[in-house]
RNA sequence: GGGCUCGUAGUCUAGGCUGGAUUAGGACACUGGCCUGCGGAGCCGGAGAUCGAGGGUUCAAAUCCCUCCGGGCCCGCCA
């Protein structure tokens, strides 16, 4: 409104004054500093420009200029600097117009709803269900989640989906590994159990492999294979050592099964042949082993509250005959033939024939290298599943977010141009890959560098271990800071701050960046974490708790203070802060913006008494200030999926 | 070799798309105060950065363009 208004004033002025230039722009922005008012423009520099005049004395005859008689909630305007016009608040208007917006609209405030409201599937997690998720993956649920709370709360129809990727040699080593070992029921947490079984699978089945290209390296003697060979096999080797040592028992019992098989490699090929052909046996096996896995994956996303609207099996789209349709499809298109047995995509060409380097942010000279869509033995691959996968979800919605690591950053560009050749074109327009960066180990001593996560090696540490370390962290912080609270209820804190920590660090951060793990990153309680801004909302209750009273009669002229003010344009700016955050998917914005706000919160708590505040009038309205920070913080939170306590 | 991406104090990070009043904003660690009223998971202050390097565009560059350097990732009949 602020922003409406000055802009409206600016336009006439200009138009007055100079009715022959053409700005599209008044870059009005928000100046750096208070002093020089709450909105400033910088179009004097682009006038002078233009007509080769002084900046500020045209600032100077613009700002004199403005129709002053229809402002109600600008105070005065001033040319300032080197040529900027500055425009003050009325704050003793703006500041009740604001806080009163902030307590009607409560729970609603600030989530500015779309014009053009969509149905958006964002697809997230979709890990592979060999193994616990580890701290590697954690940001795809944390970031994904996020990003479908804020497209919710912008007022589009949002759909979380699971793509359970459970076709594949990988899907097959586990099952391989369970039934070896009779299909017990695990006595552990089952992603964890399943985990186990696949590393030491996978492990021994490797060696076995690599024993035996061993041997015929040997044989033909090429010295050069067999090096590579035995270094590849030294590091099985340590891993198998370390495996034995910490699950001797499980280790010991799929060794001596194993061994039994004559070809285990055989063996694993084909149950994935036969769970791809739809065989019953490898039907019940496969999905059991999968099941339990994703049975894991429920009860730690559901820790850090996180679920899906649905859970796809790619396996479905191979029976349905989804990907067989698709592929027919692209049969027929100029751009896939087959090269030598396989059926070759070539999306570079298609590229060139319609034109699409700018509009896919290509190079010029950049060539797309070509995709394999069928293997010489008629099975498929996974972008072309993917592909049936993705039309699948175009019937459901108009626009998909995948939320994918970048390393498949090619992958997701094919998996797009193969969307064109489909003559798919508004469908590859609206799918969107939201990448995000690798999450690595710290170095140890021993190495120069970060460890990359192996979770084949079963190098990893699972997502579950992050967050009962940074709940148990934050239960001897509870305990520390209050004592007398029952044992239960320290609990209760304790889970609420601590996985607030964890999805606070991960979500803070810019995705692009890569990032090391560390424990301290993620088990921060200062100043920039979920407990600083969590602590200050349950102060801001506090508050109104121990006032007991609602404010009567406040008089908002009377927040006359610097501090009450920059919060009052805090608060005023939540709404513009959301709705760029969630049109740019950048949810980093919105935790910034809570850490901000908490921030002077917590300055203003410092310098100013609100209950004991004289006269009444004054002490109602920062009693309302003190509402109107309490719905916005919480709002902020909950947005992005941080609980909001009233006490901790 | 090609492509993508990151590089901001000892450490982590904001700003970058949309250039502007910036003496580059924060946090951790370091350090000096506040034990004053409503919760100290707090508040106020100090010190610490040639924004990876070099060119260019501009009245104005951390931001845009080019080249180079360093880290990571991808370029498979893996997923």
């Amino acid at each position: 409104m602020f922003h409406q208004e000055c802009e409206n004033s600016l336009r006439k002025a200009l138009e007055k004054l100079y009715p022959e230039t053409q700005l599209a722009e008044l870059s009005l922005k928000k100046p750096p500093n208070p002093e020089f008012g709450q909105l400033a423009s910088s179009l004097c520099f682009d006038l002078a420009k233009k007509n080769g005049k002084n900046p500020i004395v045209l600032a100077k005859q613009l700002a004199k200029n403005l129709d002053k008689t229809r402002f109600s909630l600008v105070k005065h305007v001033d040319p300032a600097g080197a040529g900027y016009i500055n425009f003050h608040l009325d704050f003793a208007k703006f500041s009740g117009l604001t806080i009163e917006s902030a307590r009607h609209f409560d729970a609603e405030y600030g989530f500015v709803k779309t014009s053009t409201p969509m149905r958006i599937i964002v697809e997230h997690t979709s890990a592979n269900p060999l193994h616990p998720l580890h701290i590697g993956q954690a940001r795809n649920p944390v970031l994904g989640d996020t990003l479908a709370r804020m497209l919710k709360s912008r007022g589009h129809t949002v759909f979380r989906h699971f793509y359970i990727d459970d076709v594949g040699r990988q899907s097959s080593v586990v099952a391989y590994g369970y039934a070896k070992l009779g299909k017990p029921e695990p006595d552990e947490k089952p992603d964890h159990f399943i985990g186990k079984i696949y590393t030491i699978t996978s492990c021994i089945v490797e060696i076995a492999r690599l024993k035996k290209e061993l041997e015929q390296a040997k044989q033909a003697s090429s010295t050069e294979a067999l090096q590579k060979i035995n270094k590849e096999l030294d590091e099985w080797v340590a891993v198998a050592a370390d495996l034995q040592q910490r699950f001797s028992e499980l280790f010991r019992k799929l060794h001596d099964e194993i061994s039994k098989e004559e070809n285990p490699e055989r063996a694993i090929n084909l149950i994935n042949q036969a769970y791809e052909t739809q065989d019953k046996k490898a039907i019940e096996l496969s999905r059991h082993v999968t099941d339990l896995c994703l049975e894991g994956f429920k009860q730690t996303l559901s820790r850090i509250d996180i679920t899906h609207d649905s859970w796809d099996w790619e396996s479905s789209f191979v029976w349905s005959g989804h990907v067989a349709d698709v592929l027919q499809k692209l049969k027929s298109s100029p751009y896939v033939s087959k090269i030598g047995g396989i059926l070759e995509f070539e999306a570079g060409k298609i590229v060139e024939d319609l034109g699409l380097k700018p509009k896919l942010g290509l190079r010029e000279s950049y060539e797309v290298p070509s995709l394999t869509l069928v293997r010489s033995d008629g099975t498929t691959l996974y972008t072309t599943r993917d592909l049936a996968y993705t039309l699948w979800k175009f019937e459901k919605a108009d626009r998909v977010i995948n939320v994918i690591g970048m390393e498949q950053n090619l992958a997701q560009l094919q998996l797009k141009i193969g969307l064109y050749a489909l003559g798919r074109r508004e469908c590859a327009e609206n799918l969107v890959h939201f990448a995000y960066n690798l999450v690595s180990l710290p170095s140890s001593k021993a190495q120069v560098r970060s460890e990359r996560i192996s979770s084949r090696m079963g190098r990893y540490i699972t997502f579950d271990e992050v967050m009962d370390e940074a709940v148990r962290r934050a239960f001897e912080e509870v305990s520390k800071r209050s004592a007398e609270l029952s044992e239960k209820e320290k609990k209760r804190i304790a889970e609420f701050v601590g996985i607030g920590a964890v999805r606070y660090a991960l979500v803070a951060v810019d995705p692009q960046k890569p990032v090391v793990f560390t424990w301290d990153r993620v088990l921060d309680f200062e100043k920039n974490s979920a407990p600083y801004i969590q602590y200050t909302h349950a102060r801001a209750c506090s508050i109104l708790r121990k006032a007991a009273r609602a404010p009567e009669k406040p008089d908002y002229s009377l927040l006359t203070e610097k501090l009450e003010q920059e919060i009052v344009l805090a608060l005023a700016e939540f709404p513009d802060t959301f709705v760029e955050a969630t049109e740019f998917l950048k949810p980093s914005a919105i935790a910034e913006f809570a850490v901000l706000l908490a921030d002077k919160f917590n300055t203003f708590y410092n310098a100013l008494p609100v209950i004991k505040a004289e006269p009444p009038q004054l002490s109602d309205a920062r009693l309302a200030l003190v509402d109107a920070v309490r719905i916005v913080l919480r709002n902020a939170l909950s947005v992005i999926g941080i609980v909001a306590p009233e006490r901790m």
